[in-house]
DNA sequence: TTGACATAATTAGGAAACTAATTATAATGT
DNA sequence: ACATTATAATTAGTTTCCTAATTATGTCAA
């Protein structure tokens, strides 16, 4: 799904937000302003991982099934599986698995017990993609990071917590 | 530029992120976990968004374009102003905008002072569409961020504005 | 056993972003 | 004045996502 988000420097001013709420008596300014700021933040933190990513010729979603494929004691999962983690359809898995098999980066096996089925790898050479890639990602994450406590970082998980939670509320309003 | 993100179940578990942390000692679990979270949340939040929004026949982008044109005094911008303030291209903002006048929601002007240049101007329609959109998108995010203090809200910001300035460290990582 | 339904993956076609090239106009320096 | 360069918007073509339809296979119940 497409994030597009305002930059950081026009974010609205305090002035704006105060424009809008007086015409808009159900806005909650401090609400409107966290959650502009959440979007901002994780958009630009995307952008800076897909600057990373794209060095090794890598995009984020090809990316994360082989996170997702390393992460299996096989190092095999299945199309449909892999789609249901990553939250994108099975066709756009489809899609991914073609790139990534195309790089020899994953490979196609079928299944005889359930022939609809298809077994996906990740080959010597996605691993080896991963050990090139991984230790950067890493470095650069502690180093933007690193101006956190450990206090904040779990606060700030208790706060997304919280929001993720109230997600479930979004819908419930009519 | 797209987002796709691990569903909130299946972000890694403490194991797996041990298992991870060995293979790669860059590795910084607190900062990984905290890094996912936020992402995660981003992205389910922007889901909700666009849900609300399609409701009324919106996609982010040109609502969006909608925002920041009642946020002008004299509801008009430009193509590459708007363009630079929501972070897409010129070409992308050309596209936003032509679904837009198609709608009747904005309205293209020639400039006779610089006859290479457009104003873009809210309609009535354009601001009557707001005016449907924004109770029911404020009232939502209210409460789904009614679960957090001013201070988590104010906590939450701060945390967010260290991060940002962190990113900057991301680029001069090589 | 066979008809109805469910499931796995893919294909086909469309939407919206991107880059690069194009068109038109303005600004600048010699 | 006029050639060069810069700027505003658009068009053309590519990418990657989506939804819906398709193909193939499996499951289950009458």
């Amino acid at each position: 799904m497409w994030l597009t988000m305002l930059q950081l420097s026009d974010l609205p001013t305090e002035e704006i937000l105060q424009r809008f709420a007086q015409r808009y008596p159900e806005a909650d300014v401090t609400a409107i302003a966290s959650f502009l700021m959440l979007l901002r933040v994780a958009t630009d933190l995307s952008m800076a991982l897909d600057a990373c990513l794209s060095k090794h010729d890598l995009l984020q979603g090809r990316w994360w099934v082989l996170i997702l494929l390393m992460r299996e004691q096989d190092l095999t999962s299945q199309p449909s599986v892999l789609a249901e983690k990553l939250g994108v359809t099975r066709a756009t898995m489809t899609g991914l698995l073609d790139g990534l098999e195309q790089g020899g980066l994953v490979q196609r096996e079928s299944v005889p017990q359930d022939r609809r089925s298809v077994q996906i790898k990740l080959t010597a050479a996605g691993q080896a993609k991963l050990d090139a890639v991984m230790p950067d990602y890493y470095s650069r994450l502690r180093l933007c990071m690193q101006g956190l406590s450990e206090r904040q970082r779990s606060d700030l998980q208790s706060i997304l917590g919280v929001i993720d939670r109230g997600l479930s509320a979004w819908d419930f309003h009519q």
